[in-house]
DNA sequence: TTAATATAATTAACAATGTTAATAAAATTA
DNA sequence: TAATTTTATTAACATTGTTAATTATATTAA
């Protein structure tokens, strides 16, 4: 019998990264650390580094899952929408409804510890485009549907990425507006305004 | 002769304030801890406890002392404007333009730190305001001119302020745009937009 | 002025965390 | 089954924030 060292090791991987996951989603970057990591992993603080160059290749690899997760979460609330300024307005809204389920998750994103390795990683670079990815397919529809020109479409997607971004960094830090039901009615306003009212 | 305790203690709190304060302006947030700090100061880091609680009240006497300043530079580079829509643009350059020169600044006010401690600081709701607080006057001769509606300065005042500190994170985290100059004019295209053109 | 006391500053030490080196355990191969 | 390779663990070190113990300095009382 020969043993499968590839599957032996990607398990192992996985063990840590789903533990990683866990601390991230659940008590956010503060709570992660090595040790924490191994024993949810069920192993010592020094077996993980058999498997991985450092913890932040660790933390490297969530984010990426995390991306993934968000744009299916996106995507799945926005369904029933057709392309358009309707729908980016939805799909904003949902990326917004995804970091508060997760503050965890925006923190690692947006704040703190990316700042630790350089901007030019794939990782850094893919978070700088993600809501841009969010939005894309919807401005374009946008553009060629003659609701917006060019100039405009491209001045909606840099406000609503400084939009979501900035009302999240926000009510997370500070807790501003107060309560997450004032928060999303001031996010739709926000959006809104944006988006601009019907016009087309 | 009777020793000025009181003069002695602020001279003290005062070199390791602006040991703080240079450090935090010259290398930022990753380079500031206990040591470096005092050693900076000329004393050694246990000193540092006699006059503070903890590292943690030094950084906030420095927020505080950097708000100001940055409040004096906004001032000084909109002298010569009205109060008004114009103005108003060139304050967020102007603001801009001061935590470009200090990212380490800019760091401190929205990201890392101010996460440890608690959202109820005076300091945290205190940066919290800040862009408001630079707006204000701004919005208001607005509306009193007529030139904007009660409810589109308030959407105003959220978007600026969300595109100011969105921009600086996007810029300073991932350096993009490339390059300070297509930041600023960028920035400058993004805070024509929220402001409108002219309508009244 | 000098001994006693109070004040202030320093060194030693501890805890938490990331990481690496040395050792032990387990699995594989000859 | 012994030798070897692989994998996991414990020990150990560096960094940083913080506190305790110790030493030095300044102040006060005789």
């Amino acid at each position: 019998m020969t043993p499968n060292k590839e599957l032996q090791e990607s398990r192992m991987r996985g063990y840590f990264i789903e533990s990683t996951r866990e601390i991230l989603k659940g008590e956010g970057l503060k709570a992660l650390n090595v040790r924490a990591v191994a024993e949810r992993a069920g192993y010592s603080y020094a077996t993980l580094y058999n498997y991985f160059k450092d913890l932040n290749e660790l933390v490297f690899i969530c984010v990426n899952d995390f991306m993934i997760e968000c744009e299916s979460f996106v995507e799945d609330h926005t369904r029933e929408y057709q392309p358009g300024r309707q729908r980016l307005k939805q799909r904003m809204i949902a990326l917004i409804r995804y970091f508060t389920q997760y503050p965890g998750i925006f923190e690692l994103f947006y704040l703190e510890r990316m700042n630790s390795l350089g901007s030019q990683h794939p990782t850094a670079a893919a978070i700088y485009r993600f809501t841009d990815s969010l939005s894309e397919a919807d401005l374009a529809a946008m553009v060629s549907g003659s609701i917006t020109d060019k100039e405009t479409a491209e001045n909606i997607r840099l406000s609503l990425r400084n939009a979501a971004t900035g009302m999240l960094l926000f009510y997370m830090n500070r807790m501003q507006p107060d309560g997450y039901k004032a928060f999303m009615e001031t996010a739709e306003r926000q959006l809104d305004f944006i988006l601009g009212r019907d016009q087309a």
